[in-house]
DNA sequence: TGAATAAGAGACGCAAGGTCTCTTGTGGGG
DNA sequence: CCCCACAAGAGACCTTGCGTCTCTTATTCA
């Protein structure tokens, strides 16, 4: 019955992270208790809080832990359509499994981890833009930031002020009716007139 | 000292809201508690509670009650531009007084909010395309409703993601850069190149 | 092998949401 | 005109959960 095994650094780090992503995939963020991830962990509240300063950078944390490399790679399909199509897809996905509730109490309990949400994805959005300026589809890869982000920041809107699962065909109306539009793609495709 | 002058119905559910609504300005969502808001208004917790079920509901029903008329009347300057421009403007205005903790807060803890929110926006926006297509401004005033609503859309989750108060330009380019094109106004104008 | 460090465990203080109870002013109905 | 049911005002109280503090004990490093 008795552990005597007591783990330490990255090991205990590791456990510690893995307990409140699984807290927060079984609570939610809203029902995550740091007393339920120690719990969970084998341990007590103080080995959290020796670690993290507060509740929401736990759970910053305990993201950055499960999600992190994900985020890298650019979809690469073939066409501009299917690259863009492909990233709101993953976001759907990602934000699926966790809901709103997630980002509403970490954007109202820790303001400084705005930035986080929103930095990677322009990275991501030019370089799918680049190859298709290279590609010929598009005229120009030098699109407004405020295109360029369009359909995330407009996915993530809706995913965050909707509380209904998202109908499939929201992504490609944004695809097809608002960026590739604004991107100049076939200047002959006006679908759904 | 003693006042023995006792509120009721009306006149007390007024006095209520108005000190919600002061807290909420002074002290924000985080911090607005419901002892704060009943001190405030000279009573009793249990006089806002025999109302309001809990927190969200009453901040809410002080949002309501003070902004409710301001909401009806659609902006009329004559162009498409300067409609839309004036509705982003005063959404910008609006949100300025409050910041992004009070709909994260709302959000993440009365889920049931997120329709008021987005309701009548795109009564607003429709009755300004109406107008805008019969001027002739633009072909057809039958847009997709994600092209109708993303520059408020945009607007919103800019507000909800940013900390920073948001620069000029931002309003003006989602109109030039993003809606405007969308709608069809202008088919030569197509600025920042 | 011994001393410094940190794990594990849990008590504690405190803030705030929400409930309960009690007294007392007040308006409406008899 | 008076009485009484209702609700206002006030505050004690319970509970949850964050964050701190303390204490013992295992582990590691010198």
């Amino acid at each position: 019955m008795d552990q005597t095994q007591r783990r330490r650094g990255a090991a205990l780090e590791s456990a510690l992270l893995d307990a409140a992503w699984d807290e927060l995939l079984e609570s939610g963020y809203a029902r995550l208790t740091m007393e339920a991830v120690a719990a969970r962990a084998q341990t007590g509240k103080q080995v959290l809080y020796r670690r993290w300063p507060n509740r929401a950078e736990l759970v910053v944390a305990a993201m950055r832990h499960r999600t992190g490399s994900i985020v890298q790679d650019v979809p690469d399909t073939g066409s501009l359509r299917g690259d863009v199509l492909a990233v709101l897809q993953r976001m759907a996905d990602r934000f699926a499994a966790l809901g709103p509730d997630l980002i509403h109490g970490l954007l109202s309990e820790a303001p400084d981890v705005s930035p986080e949400i929103t930095s990677r994805m322009s990275g991501v959005m030019l370089a799918i833009v680049l190859r298709a300026a290279e590609r010929g589809e598009i005229p120009s890869a030098a699109l407004p930031l405020s295109v360029l982000l369009a359909p995330t920041n407009l996915l993530r809107h809706q995913m965050l002020l909707t509380r209904e699962a998202l109908e499939p065909a929201t992504l490609t109306t944004l695809v097809d009716d608002v960026f590739l539009p604004l991107a100049g793609a076939g200047a002959q495709a006006t679908p759904t007139s």
